[in-house]
RNA sequence: GCCCCCAUCGUCUAGCGGCCUAGGACGUCAGCCUUUCAAGCUGAAGAUCAGGGGUUCGAAUCCCCUUGGGGGCACCA
């Protein structure tokens, strides 16, 4: 049974590179119809960030990745968070004190940044010096009666090849020598994340590890771990990470860097999945577009890239457009109700009382211009207000002035009002008729009656626009048109 | 400074020794369609496969070096 795991840690936003992460791993388990399981890495009680694990979750379930074991999801491997953990890291702990594999270090802050600040200008490799390793028994033991702070380290063994056959990236291999003795457990008696990572990956029975690339250089400590504890590590592969355009580490400046950011901006669940799927993994050399189902069938390991990609946002814009068009149209409309309830300054005003026939009517005019739920208020605004803000300027068109604009929406209220059906096959038969008669290009007639029906120099097309506003809204119009004119 | 990873069009990528005078997609540009904006269709430009050495009858593909980029070196994860 293949079991992995995201391991986010409640001290921030959900990360589109993590939330990627979460991603594979989740396509892998259900790929291979194994579990995924979201394990909370609390154990940093500094960087707590209240409301940043609901993100996460939120994030996690927007995008439809279900998790089988973790928060709010009770399995036989809990609990989920490592902060009702403690007392497994610190029984550990003890057990490899007294294999000496690890030790006590009584070392202060102020001692340990003099050190790295020594070595790094002697040129030489950063790491912990073993002071307290080397410190004469009877010292050792005043220290501990004396009850000072202290941490535990890992002994780091020394002469070892480390080698690591990571499923991504094939063979990896590190000299011990250069590793230090790191902190496994703190002085507020919480473990570090090499301890904790390692503990619950044995104990949750993880099978794969699937993480960024940024965990590579930690990985012979951790590998160093399993082998103190006589455990047999689960396999390892490491994710190509996601920079920005100017390829550093994905980050706030680069603009949004939260799923969530994504979801009120207003792109779908399922573009956000075939996007990230597509940075760094793919099918074959043509297949862009993949449901969630076809890549639960067709994912594999050996198809990632090992190289980091940069997040191309007019791609994911076209993508997102891509998936707008291919909605029907009830799920688009029952969608963006939904997303304008959920963010009500992306929301238009809707008036009370508008039909839920007039609003499909709207929302297909604007299908397939749209390419982000988020454009919906702009682009249909003026269907829905009593008035509309009109630039008399605007109004002229090219080669027309005030007399001939003035006289053009005369002839074409009085068609308008005559017109027995007000549908687009008679408007555009009436409007293109008057419009050859006027001797006006097609550009500035029907240009100028945009302008004074929509107050927009674009919009949908003219007549199906007009069919929807309908005849009374479209006479106001023209006339508030004509006046501001005269 | 030390360690590790990576390297094909601007971007995402296909390629896993001969199908490659390097394929697809986004973007860009041009044309068509057209009442505007989109969408759609057609086409074009765009990569001496980072550079240099090998190995081989043959290399984008294998090896080495150089260069460049990235990541990591915490009582953070």
């Amino acid at each position: 049974m293949i079991r992995v795991r995201f391991a986010p840690s409640p001290t921030g936003f959900p990360h589109v590179g993590n939330i990627r992460t979460a991603m594979f791993n989740w396509l892998f388990a259900r790929r291979h119809g194994g579990k995924f399981i979201v394990r909370v890495e609390d154990t940093d009680q500094n960087r707590l960030v209240s409301g940043a694990l609901d993100s996460i979750l939120e994030a996690l379930a927007w995008l439809g990745l279900q998790w089988d074991e973790g928060p709010n999801v009770e399995g036989p491997y809990g609990p989920y968070f490592q902060s009702q953990r403690l007392r497994l890291y610190v029984s550990i702990t003890d057990q490899l004190i007294k294999d000496e594999q690890a030790y006590y270090c009584y070392c202060t802050p102020e001692r340990l940044t003099d050190m790295r600040k020594r070595q790094q200008t002697l040129k030489q490799p950063t790491g912990y010096d073993r002071h307290c390793l080397n410190l004469p028994t009877s010292e050792k033991e005043n220290m501990y009666g004396a009850s000072k702070q202290k941490v535990v380290r890992f002994r780091m063994p020394n002469d070892r090849s480390i080698i690591l056959e990571d499923l991504i990236r094939g063979k990896v291999s590190w000299d011990s020598n250069l590793l230090d003795d790191f902190v496994i457990l703190k002085s507020d008696g919480y473990p570090t994340y090499h301890l904790a990572s390692v503990v619950d990956d044995h104990l949750m029975e993880i099978t794969h590890v699937l993480r960024a690339e940024e965990w590579l250089p930690s990985t012979p400590k951790h590998l160093m771990i399993y082998q103190a504890l006589n455990w047999d590590a689960p396999l390892f592969g490491h994710m190509p990470m996601i920079l920005g355009p100017d390829k550093s580490k994905l980050s706030k400046r680069h603009g949004a860097t939260s799923a969530l950011e994504y979801k009120e901006m207003g792109y779908l669940p399922d573009t956000m999945i075939n996007f990230m799927a597509l940075l760094g993994w793919s099918l074959d050399d043509h297949t862009e577009i993949l449901t969630q189902e076809t890549l639960v069938k067709e994912f594999s390991l050996d198809r990632v890239v090992k190289s980091a990609a940069i997040f191309n946002k007019e791609k994911l814009d076209w993508m997102n457009g891509l998936y707008i068009r291919s909605m029907n149209l009830d799920d688009l409309t029952v969608r963006l109700e939904d997303y304008w309830k959920e963010f009500p300054n992306q929301a238009l005003s809707i008036p009370t009382g508008v039909s839920r026939d007039y609003l499909l009517k709207v929302v297909s005019l604007i299908q397939e211009r749209l390419k982000l739920l988020s454009e919906a208020q702009e682009l249909t605004e003026f269907f829905f207000l009593d008035d509309i803000n009109l630039e008399i300027m605007e109004l002229l068109q090219k080669g027309m002035d005030v007399n001939v604009t003035l006289f053009a929406l005369n002839v074409t209220l009085r068609e308008l009002r005559a017109i027995d059906s007000f549908n687009v096959q008679n408007l555009e038969k009436c409007l293109l008729d008057l419009n050859s008669q006027l001797e006006l290009s097609r550009g500035q007639f029907l240009g100028m009656l945009r302008m004074a029906l929509t107050g927009k120099k674009s919009s949908p097309p003219l007549f199906a626009t007009m069919e929807v506003l309908g005849r009374d809204r479209c006479i106001r119009r023209l006339e508030s048109a004509r006046s501001s004119l005269s």
